[in-house]
DNA sequence: ACCCTACAGTTCTAAAAACGAACTGTCAAA
DNA sequence: TTTGACAGTTCGTTTTTAGAACTGTAGGGT
């Protein structure tokens, strides 16, 4: 399965994992979330090479996570700023904090902490379902092919055969 | 930047990175919670190889995100099953979800929706604040560094020189 | 007994991706 | 005119991944 294949399954989870799913381009968006802006920032931030950085630089340009802003005309410079669509990625950036907070930390703790403007304390971020507002665990969520839908990977799925299990061998579901 | 150095920065994000940061490792996962949990059938859903597979199942394991269980003893054989580490993934995977539902889907529509057990109905998940329950977006939050902090990478950390940015060119920021 | 299949890997070679370091080009300031 | 910031590009080497075949245990059928 090849990168640009990912992105046309009929998932979710693999298509976005075709955008972010790889070590440095998660990096690089933590550092854009950290006002991260230009080429040099991110590559003396990162220690990723420079051609890495670039490559990256322009595939997230060209999904649209960032806009490459001229920021100075006399050698021509630019920045790159998250777009809408990249600000979106928050919630799987601070999803992804949390857990290393919860389980990869050391005996020292967490190396930071997370203040909400709004009510100015410490918070960790809690995920809720969007119709009860009550917290979410994988137990509680049964999941449905929708109208995009073509067999139906993804996270929960409906009744799988438990025992059975048994692809024929070399099949490959056929869009997994 | 190799992948052992990162699970050791002290950044919850470079450190969940190092765990879950690659492409077969979140279709991994993202298998087990579609509650596969046998070697053929994750390489038959996934088309990765087989030996990639039981690399990244062996790492899974090791990280304990996954438990490797006996399931018969004839010719011994295993089951790999999400520990609680592992379920605690899942908010990292809804949002994954969530993302790809909202800026990659084609005109046919999401692949598949979410059904809360609890209340009934098709839900997306929403990301709070645990103290005072408001929705979270990444303006709304000041980070700072906590107990464990050595510099301080993270999403949105504190004042960061804006115009200045020079690092003294090659100087890596000492732990990002 | 012999062959076939299921299952869970391991081994091997070729192809692709990442690393590292140097190089290109523009402009400003010293 | 030389140096340095900045934003890349190029190129040779090393690491990973892909792809396919092979190993080994065991059950079932004939």
């Amino acid at each position: 399965m090849r990168w640009d294949e990912l992105e046309e399954e009929p998932c979710s989870m693999a298509r976005t994992i075709g955008v972010i799913g790889d070590r440095w381009t998660l990096l690089i968006l933590r550092e854009c979330f950290l006002r991260t802006r230009r080429f040099e920032g991110f590559q003396s931030a990162l220690g990723i090479t420079r051609h890495l950085l670039a490559e990256r630089l322009k595939k997230l340009v060209r999904q649209g996570v960032l806009r490459r802003i001229p920021y100075q005309e006399s050698p021509k410079r630019h920045e790159y700023i998250l777009t809408q669509k990249g600000l979106d990625l928050y919630p799987i950036m601070m999803a992804i904090v949390h857990w290393g907070d919860t389980h990869m930390v050391d005996e020292r703790g967490r190396p930071l902490l997370h203040q909400h403007r709004k009510c100015g304390k410490n918070f960790d971020p809690v995920m809720i379902c969007s119709e009860c507002g009550e917290p979410l665990s994988a137990k509680e969520v049964h999941t449905h092919p929708g109208p995009g839908a073509r067999s139906t990977p993804a996270i929960n799925a409906p009744e799988k055969p438990k025992a059975p299990e048994k692809p024929k061998a070399k099949a490959r579901r056929s869009a997994a």
